[in-house]
DNA sequence: CCCCATTACTTGGCCGACCAAGGTAAAATT
DNA sequence: AATTTTACCTTGGTCGGCCAAGTAATGGGG
């Protein structure tokens, strides 16, 4: 084995006592290992699609709602304004998404997907349905509306703690069932 | 060009019927929000002490497991070699981590949280409780054990559903309890 | 003994996502 | 009417994260 002046395995340096199992406990780690695996399976099967993962939540959006002010979109999503700006440039080069300039507000942008991206919208809409097939796959009826619930319930909490003190944001994410 | 001539404000451009309430259905779009969320949340309690969202996870298997391998820390965070790579030089160059050859293979190198990281370790382990409180504050217990439950169901459905075709990962990942 | 597959890591490129700071235009105040 | 404030977006920088490709060393057949 690895032939090291120190020969004994220490598990811990010289570190205060390590109650160790920090990794498993906290809900918070399974969050981000569920949220990293989720977004591997999405972006799996977002690929042949051309699209890159989170880039389905802004044309979803915009599917739904048509040509929109670019502020209205970014409350919609919940994202940076920045980033926002970044994937609208990179989804208006790849011709999904088109922005004009709006004639009532110099300042702002009028976004909408184009119409070729209509093809497009039924792909996706099968590649999520794939996806939450592949997402909820191990749990039945009852464990999926509960996990539905619980995570509604976690997103309300987060998102109230997080406009506190930041800014306002997420109201919009947290639309028609749940209220924030 | 930029002049239209559509003046009506069409609520949905060409495309075919939208079924509308296309965002909130999918449990998929409530595990990004509130994965979001949370890393938002974990940015704002880690800022203080200097760590990115993410670095937590490999500080603490660390400060976990000792020295290792390398190879061992990918697999034990579950995350893209290159990203462990990437992740470890900026904590290096932050001083937290410490890197050296391996005498026993040539080609591998020896992982180990520097001394100075342990006094950080208290710090993050209490943001993380703080975080985790802030998660969860709005469960009660029995809800929390569920939530815990549901989450590592989803996993170990991901997990597969990711590794299957793909590399052999994160069965490290899905250690100790709930088992892949 | 040499060749070749495997392992271990690095580099480069790209994207999502954040923050911070900037610039321009509309609204609110004075 | 002039000035301040606020809103709307953009740019620059940094990180986490992926993939694809590359380098170097180990180890197993022929």
């Amino acid at each position: 084995m690895t032939a090291d002046a120190a020969q004994e395995p220490r598990t811990t340096p010289e570190c205060p006592a390590t109650p160790s199992a920090v990794l498993d406990g906290p809900v918070s780690h399974a969050i981000s290992r569920v949220s990293r695996l989720h977004r591997i399976a999405a972006g799996r099967v977002l690929r042949d699609l051309g699209l890159h993962p989170g880039q389905e939540f802004v044309m979803m959006q915009l599917w739904d709602s048509g040509a929109v002010r670019q502020s209205e979109l970014i409350k919609a999503v919940g994202l940076d304004p920045s980033t926002v700006t970044k994937m609208l440039q990179r989804l208006e080069h790849s011709g999904h998404v088109r922005r004009r300039p709006d004639p009532a507000d110099r300042r702002a942008s009028l976004v909408e997907a184009t119409d070729t991206s209509c093809g497009l919208l039924v792909e996706v809409r099968k590649a999520w349905g794939e996806l939450e097939r592949q997402t909820l796959d191990g749990l039945d009826a009852s464990e999926r509306t509960e996990l539905a619930r619980l995570l509604g319930k976690v997103e309300a909490t987060l998102c109230a703690e997080v406009t506190r003190g930041g800014a306002t944001e997420c109201d919009a994410a947290l639309k028609g069932p749940a209220a924030c």
